[in-house]
DNA sequence: GACCGGATTGGC
DNA sequence: CCAATCCGGTCC
């Protein structure tokens, strides 16, 4: 089973596909965060807490971890490893593919809002692919949402940082386990680069 | 049962 | 900088 930080820097470049009835959208994952376990202090699993929100991750890899935050937006999260070891990689930003026009009516945007933004930021992707807790638990490999393979983002076109938005996390908070595709303008928050990128 | 704060976002 | 707006986690 691959390390979830290989996980990670492995999903940037692939196809995130959402199918619901006859609406298809798709788009490019070019930034996601590593989340590790018990001892990740930024982790839901922190402290090996396991809940009814989180049971999702403690499950086997390839399922949809989703959950409800600050009393308005989803996040997802893709689960990584084996049974009993929670660990899970954050989609944190998507470029629109396939499905542009559904995308903006589902973000309820103005169109002054260029298309590559319309999936950026973890709780926009999750609207813009209308993902909710209805999904969590769902299987990456299944019709309602999958991924379509690609080669790996060339190490030289990745930036690595520190996780958004978990400076309660202490020490974990600065590690580096943040992902993203150098180039693109779909990427969230800031793009200063705290690590060189390097095989993982 | 109460209380606290969040793996966010957008507006001022 | 800060409000929005529910829910889950924690502790009583």
């Amino acid at each position: 089973m691959q390390p979830t930080l290989g996980v990670a820097r492995a999903l940037l470049g692939k196809t995130l596909v959402r199918v619901r009835g006859s609406a298809i959208t798709a788009g490019r994952i070019v930034e996601v965060e590593a989340y590790r376990g018990p001892t990740d202090r930024a982790a839901h699993a922190a402290g090996g807490r396991r809940t009814p929100r989180n049971e999702v991750m403690w499950g086997p890899a390839g399922q949809l971890y989703v959950y409800f935050t600050y009393g308005m937006h989803h996040c997802a999260n893709v689960v990584t490893q084996v049974e009993g070891r929670p660990e899970a990689v954050l989609l944190r930003a998507v470029e629109p593919l396939v499905g542009t026009t559904l995308m903006r009516r589902r973000r309820a945007v103005r169109r002054t809002v260029p298309p590559w933004a319309l999936g950026r930021g973890p709780g926009n992707l999750c609207r813009a692919f209308a993902i909710d807790r209805a999904l969590n638990g769902e299987t990456l490999a299944g019709p309602r949402v999958f991924l379509l393979d690609a080669p790996p983002v060339a190490p030289h076109l990745v930036g690595i940082s520190e996780r958004i938005g978990i400076d309660y996390a202490g020490p974990d908070a600065l590690r580096p386990w943040r992902f993203f595709v150098k180039a693109s303008p779909a990427v969230s928050g800031p793009r200063r680069l705290t690590t060189t990128p390097r095989r993982t």
